[in-house]
DNA sequence: CAGTGGTCTAGACCACAAT
DNA sequence: TTGTGGTCTAGACCACTGC
């Protein structure tokens, strides 16, 4: 094995799979596929057997030996064919064990965003089965350079904050983060007795204080961080669904009374929301 | 190098950051790092590194054989660490040029979602600049048994499908796809004329025919198939969004009368949605 | 204990970018 | 031509799981 031994993959070995046209020429429909690297040929040819239910949901891919000799390469390229299965989340490997199919994503549940208000009261996705996982952190801080405009507030004016591990009934979990202005606190009866109650709380004593609500949601998504995959129960190639709401007064939307930011792994949660024509 | 070469980390050789204690007792506060694989070690180096500012947004790694004797490890180890890096979105890597730290997340432009309606005439998100890339794709199918209890229809029904590609000013690029079923456009005037309009058309054929309509959103993310990274411009460690809105009436919200589905690259775009206090 | 995946080395050739 | 990252091999030891 002195003399080359990669180019054109191999043709010879022991390769019962996808293996591209031979290196001639007469490329067939796909010559693009053909001339791919030879651990995506492999990734490609497994992601077919996963979709194509050959391999199902829950059961263990073949051992990488038996990758090795089955697709004729060595180790390392079936292990980087498995780890784009697994960046792309269709598999999940277990030290020790396997390979496994990512069991068929069971359906999601709903958090459902949409703000509810009867009287002077409001139910949100909280009031739906979600409790407490441990003892809310709570500080007071001043905003920063990257908070101060998400808030409407100067750099360095003080904040409260109050964040939160929450849990439902399904198994799943939320971050959720509140930034309460100190100003707003001192000024609205209620609020001051207790800044880190629950937002539906806080929806109803900014309204008691006569202030009509509006909110600016907003949704976005990235890959988490390793703690973060942890605390909300993340496999690897799972992203994290992040949604921020920012509570303004109807008429100055400049400047805002409260913002919250929920994080979420979207396998186990679905965000949801319902409006209807008015 | 026949004998051990691994196990506890080279503590001898050219190294000159975070390797942990020496491998005898004496565990410092963390323990727990010190043991960490030498390829996290790095990366955790480098991640620090980028966090503090050490290596700006744009800059450039050093290169791979920098670092291997930097380090003191061998090139697969070196590659190992970036790819953490790059799985969470921290950096990209340009084949022939250099890994880069990612560029200070460009503040995404807003998608808002908000449904805003004059009379019987809707706007939509749609009409905040977004064109089309190209033809749409028109088609007829049948609804197959998982997009059957999307659309409140038995399976085997036959529905319009339109599937659009559009760009905004900023770059961003969305894909929008639309479900119609085949009953709604032989019942409602106007769409029959074409099931392949703006949906904020066709909330106006529906709301002409006297219906009275509501929404139901739902938001999740997930990692995209190459494909989809592609069109949608998306590096490596980048999500997809997914956005679906359901249209039924506001009465029976068990059947509906349309569906879509959007689908973006959260770096670029953030969705959003407004509301008030009614 | 055997089997599986996790980490690592040393060395090679290829493809792309810039000089 | 040089340097950078991309793919690949063959072989080794470690760590976890389960018999």
């Amino acid at each position: 094995m002195s003399t080359v031994n990669q180019d054109t993959p191999h043709t010879a070995p022991p390769v019962d799979v996808p293996n591209g046209p031979p290196p001639g020429t007469g490329t067939s429909s796909r010559a693009l596929l053909a001339r791919l690297p030879r651990y995506q040929q492999i990734a490609e040819d497994l992601r077919e057997q996963i979709h194509t239910g050959v391999l199902a949901p829950g059961e263990p891919l073949p051992s990488e030996t038996v990758l090795i000799d089955r697709y004729g390469v060595s180790r390392i390229t079936v292990r980087a064919a498995v780890r784009a299965l697994r960046a792309a989340g269709l598999v999940i490997t277990e030290h020790g064990r396997a390979t496994y199919v990512r069991l068929a994503p069971t359906q999601p549940v709903d958090l459902d965003l949409t703000i509810r208000r009867v009287g002077d009261r409001f139910h949100t996705w909280e009031d739906d089965g979600w409790t407490l996982v441990e003892e809310p952190t709570r500080y007071r801080t001043t905003v920063d350079q990257a908070l101060a405009p998400q808030l409407g507030m100067a750099e360095g004016e003080p904040v409260f904050v109050c964040e939160r591990l929450l849990t439902h009934p399904s198994g799943a979990r939320v971050v959720h983060r509140m930034w309460v202005p100190f100003t707003v606190c001192t000024t609205v009866p209620g609020i001051e007795a207790d800044p880190f109650a629950a937002p539906a709380a806080l929806y109803g004593h900014l309204t008691a204080a006569g202030r009509d609500l509006s909110w600016h949601d907003a949704t976005t998504a990235r890959m988490p961080t390793p703690d973060e995959a942890t605390t909300l129960k993340a496999d690897e190639g799972v992203p994290l669904l992040i949604h921020t709401r920012t509570t303004t007064g109807a008429g100055d939307q400049s400047q805002s009374m409260l913002r919250e930011e929920l994080c979420l792994n979207p396998t186990l949660l679905s965000l949801t929301q319902e409006t209807s024509a008015r």
